[in-house]
DNA sequence: CACTGGAAAATGCCGC
DNA sequence: GCGGCATTTTCCAGTG
């Protein structure tokens, strides 16, 4: 019952390395987008506007309403204005 | 130079215990505030709003208004509809 | 489609003054823990090895009075240096 | 105020195509490992004992020729019971 | 006062 | 389909 054959090893081993190597390659490419936003900042943008900027135009424009539909309601339930600098 | 009176041992000691009991104190608020979004949940509310209503509320208008003026800029540039639906 | 019922605002208008008053109390919490560690830094001692002890009571709590160790975070903690000059 | 030269314009849109470009790329890595586990699971094997054996290889990588634990890990992978039934 | 590192929050995935 | 878990992202205090 503890014996293990070689050929599964290994198959698990091959496994293993191709989950390494791929998990590499996204580190990789974390860190070549890290890059892009230190020098993103260092001419002096807002990387946090940026950041919302990829989030938005990831957004599919439907879903946008979606997602502040509900927001919407509630806020009105809640009597929140929407934009006229009233917090309630 | 190994030697630790006992007094500063009994002191730090003190000083663990105390940390202990607040960071305890603060997991147990956590978990209360778990409750609430797992009721609000099962009541059929849309959790995600709700915390985006906190988020709000949390902001000072003026705050929200200086946060969303870099992103409004960015936006601008890039061409992206504020609120009609056009997404670049 | 936009008209909530009174019960419904009630019920949120809870909701989200429960979460609130925890949120603060989770605030409160964290500044009393910030005050003890001003304290613990006040009088000299190494604030990040504190937080090692922290973690390490965390982490195994079965094995806290293991003082080998203990020891020499302790050390760290009084900014002792010793052997290699590094705990951790 | 809100007037933004072109060559910032351009700038800004560099900057976002490139980052949208990376992260296509990382998400597409992504899903190249979500298949790899597919098919780990489609043959058989437990998934949740591959991710462990990766997160060892990674914490320990000195010692991952140590065979004995390597292997306890692998039985598990295998979903073969051994001793008391828990690695890990 | 910008940067780094660590804690907290949010998101997405997986198993049930 | 939902809840729990792990990862990722965001935020903030501490540091130089």
């Amino acid at each position: 019952m503890n014996k293990i054959d070689q050929a599964t090893i290994d198959q698990l081993t091959s496994y293993v390395e191709r989950l390494e190597k791929l998990e590499n390659e996204k580190t990789e490419i974390a860190s070549f987008i890290k890059d892009v936003f230190a020098e993103i900042k260092s001419n002096g943008y807002d990387t946090k506007a940026i950041k919302e900027i990829l989030k938005l135009r990831k957004l599919e424009p439907q879903d946008r309403d979606k997602q502040e539909y509900m927001l919407d309601v509630y806020k009105k339930a809640l009597g929140m204005a929407f934009n006229d600098g009233e917090a309630a």
